[in-house]
DNA sequence: CTTACCTGCATATAGACAGCATGTC
DNA sequence: CTATATGCAGGTAAG
């Protein structure tokens, strides 16, 4: 089928033909045939890189253009981003494009201004929950990667937003995008949609296993010669010779930087002096933005053409392996599943290294295989790699068979609504309240029966877990219910409100309210720990070396702590011992001790601090918020934690690390050089500011505050030409050169 | 004396969304 | 409490 066929405004057909697409790929093609531009509902569930971003893209567009306006959800910030960047490309149709994540929005009212809006499902959830007015103008909905419906911690969410969103707008078209799961159809009658099945790529995709030094596809074999005695090592050196890019999945960080290391040994060998030369740049890089081993060690990886992901990297280094990556300096990625599921960056070859996954509960486990579908999927660029192989590796002839039989040749499982449980439905039982989807006890039955979870299973054991949320909120003030009328009815209280609205775990708030009603003498530490102690905090986890360190703290501080569970019960202690080494971690951020220094006491990468720091700070926002409703007296103690959690520093540091271009770092040396106030700081001469902290940033400040620099400020010295930045420039410009 | 290789034992275990109000090194 | 890879300490055989 070809772009110019389709029912579509000429000038957006144009657009498509001169960014090279003439013809619809087959998977697409059916969709349109299946009333795509009709405002059908429509679940696609096809692999990635099949065109799923155009094909919402043409429905998008089309209702658009008949005065509509489209929600596009994601799971992902990142994605969200990817794909903020990709639709604001459609601007010179006059399209407007908004994103709301987390971490980064345009406010609401004009959020809604936008034609197309990129969210995350929980900030979708979020935004119903604040009663957005533009939600009821929307007229389609692209929910992305729908198959994570599946998922333990964030499928429920999903799945209540998309019932919500189904009920508030009924003639709202909804495209679903899909993996290629087992119930595909089941989800698309949920869904009231029609189903697009396939198994189509643009480039081909070989799945193997390797065993007795080949590659065993089903059908053929692949001799792979043995320079090394690691098999995934000589699969990486066989695809490097041939020109191709690897991405190798680990199980656990350890083994991910354990593999990038030794892998690297030889990996360097086949790189020639130019793509050295190039890769010492980006590790110089990597060691200017952070003084921790896992620098040091990334760089020494990326100077031999090798790279490391997991969610440990802060997000610079993230960045420049990604970016170096698909510059195809880096030749290889030992990667967690961070890679799997994210951002696009295929390779040629996808070596799947360890299948098993810890799980505290069942010790190592095969995992699902829709996550080793996910993984396998990256394999093979479209338009650049000839075709895609994935490999898994099997030790006997026994394990090999299996591998086949349970990966390669398996079709990924079923998608099984996960939100028949009082952990998952609380927030929402709450939540459907708050904003009127239901007032009685017969409406709440009602919303929860059009889930995904009722119309796959049966009611009756939700109803049960229904009732059972609703006798815990009622239990801590959040929900009021009258049990003398018939349908039982149901209103929220100050607190279920706001409980909703800070888009806390009801628990969380119970917990919170409790600790500061109960709390005597609040410290720092006192609320750190309970901010630590919610279910909304993800705690550290305790290694038996912590274990001493942890309990002579909790000794010396007793009366820091709101309450401290008996020591003989064991594992309620031990929870207690992991919630305040996470407060103790938080601590040392808030007292300015270096990043390296925390990662080394706490055995965490940098990407930790921030992500624990990130997720303290909203609940000590909490915190503030139930403190003011409570009206007691630690809400103003709260909100300067929260600050402090913020920026990672101490009080006095407050006033100098609002001004843009100052952090933790900065804004101590400015202290300790006397510039103790913004008032001071406006005072100070540009010579003394730029001998502490280099001249850019020196005349970055001050213009930053308002003041004007009177000195010249010398051109940027060409110490730094050499950055990655011009590098890439280079490469761009000889690239399109070449073109 | 160095190197390569083996054995045994202890050890640790993936990821990432949200509020609010604007910008880290 | 589950299972596995890793890395280190200590040992041994080969060079």
């Amino acid at each position: 089928m070809l772009i110019k066929e389709l029912d579509i405004p000429e000038d957006i057909i144009r657009f498509y033909e001169d960014s090279g697409i003439k013809e619809l790929y087959p998977p697409q093609a059916e969709a349109v045939d299946n009333g795509l531009l009709e405002g059908k509902n429509l679940l696609a569930a096809i692999p990635t890189a099949s065109g799923k971003t155009l094909l919402a893209e043409l429905a998008m567009l089309k209702a658009i253009r008949n005065g509509g306006k489209a929600l596009y959800i994601v799971p992902l910030r990142a994605l969200a981003s990817e794909k903020f960047d990709r639709f604001r490309e459609l601007a010179p149709f006059g399209i407007k494009v908004g994103i709301s994540t987390g971490d980064f929005d345009s406010r609401d009212e004009w959020l809604g201004s936008n034609d197309i809006i990129v969210a995350t499902s929980e900030k979708t959830d979020s935004l119903l929950r604040n009663g957005t007015s533009w939600m009821e103008e929307i007229t389609t909905i692209v929910v992305d990667e729908v198959h994570l419906l599946d998922s333990k911690n964030r499928g429920p969410t999903l799945e209540v937003t998309i019932t919500k969103l189904m009920r508030l707008n009924p003639d709202c078209q909804i495209i679903a995008l899909s993996a290629t799961v087992g119930n595909a159809r089941e989800m698309a009658d949920w869904l009231d949609a029609s189903l697009v099945l396939s198994e189509w790529r643009p480039t081909d995709l070989h799945e193997g296993v390797f065993f007795g030094e080949a590659i065993n596809f089903p059908g053929k074999q692949k001799k792979i010669g043995r320079r090394d005695k690691d098999n995934a090592t000589n699969l990486v050196l066989d695809t490097i010779s041939e020109g191709g890019q690897c991405l190798v999945f680990e199980s656990s960080r350890r083994n991910c930087t354990g593999f990038a290391k030794t892998a690297s040994n030889k990996v360097v060998k086949l790189l020639d002096r130019e793509v050295l030369g190039k890769l010492a740049v980006m590790a110089e890089e990597v060691e200017s933005t952070g003084e921790t081993d896992t620098a040091k060690v990334l760089a020494n990886c990326i100077r031999k053409g090798v790279a490391f992901h997991h969610a440990g990297l802060n997000s610079s280094h993230r960045k420049i392996v990604e970016d170096g990556f698909r510059q195809n300096l880096i030749k290889v990625i030992s990667s967690t599943p961070t890679l799997a599921a994210g951002l696009n960056l295929p390779a040629r070859r996808v070596i799947i290294r360890n299948y098993r996954r810890f799980d505290a509960n069942f010790g190592m486990q095969p995992i699902p295989v829709l996550e080793y579908k996910q993984m396998a999927g990256r394999a093979g660029r479209p338009h650049l790699d000839p075709y895609g192989e994935s490999v898994l590796l099997a030790k006997e002839y026994a394990e090999f068979e299996q591998l086949l039989e349970n990966y390669v040749e398996a079709d990924a499982e079923d998608i099984w609504s996960k939100l028949g449980t009082e952990n998952a439905l609380r927030t929402h039982v709450l939540s459907t309240i708050v904003n009127g989807f239901a007032s009685d006890r017969k409406q709440m039955m009602e919303f929860m029966g059009s889930t995904f979870f009722a119309f796959q299973q049966d009611t009756w054991s939700l109803e049960e877990v229904i009732d059972d949320c609703i006798e815990y909120l009622a239990e801590h003030e959040m929900v009021l219910m009258n049990e003398t009328l018939d349908p039982v009815s149901l209103s929220s209280t100050q607190l279920g409100k706001l409980v909703s609205m800070l888009y806390i775990d009801p628990m969380s708030g119970a917990k919170i309210v409790d600790g500061l009603k109960k709390a005597v003498n609040v410290n720092d530490m006192t609320l750190l720990h309970l901010v630590c102690s919610t279910p909304d905090m993800r705690q550290l986890y305790m290694r038996s070396a912590d274990y001493t360190r942890v309990n002579d703290f909790v000794m010396s501080h007793s009366d820091d702590f709101i309450e401290i569970p008996n020591e003989f019960k064991a594992i309620d202690y031990e929870w207690f011992l992991g919630e305040v080494k996470t407060a103790m971690l938080l601590d040392e951020w808030i007292r300015e001790i270096p990043a390296d220094d925390i990662t080394q006491h706490f055995n965490v990468g940098e990407g930790d601090i921030h992500a624990l720091a990130d997720t303290a700070e909203w609940l000590m926002h909490a915190t503030t918020k139930l403190a003011e409703l409570l009206k007691v007296e630690h809400s103003s103690h709260a909100h300067g934690l929260e600050k402090r959690i913020h920026y990672g520093a101490s009080p006095e540091l407050m006033q100098l690390v609002s001004i843009r271009g100052v952090g933790r770092v900065r804004a101590r040396k400015l202290y300790e050089a006397g510039f103790v106030s913004l008032a001071e700081l406006k005072k100070a001469e540009y010579s003394v500011l730029s001998k502490l902290v280099g001249p850019k940033v020196a005349a970055n400040i001050l213009s930053n505050i308002g003041v004007r620099v009177k000195e010249k400020v010398g051109k940027s010295t060409p110490i730094n030409s050499n950055t990655l930045d011009t590098l890439l420039d280079k490469e761009q410009k000889t690239f399109s050169d070449f073109q």
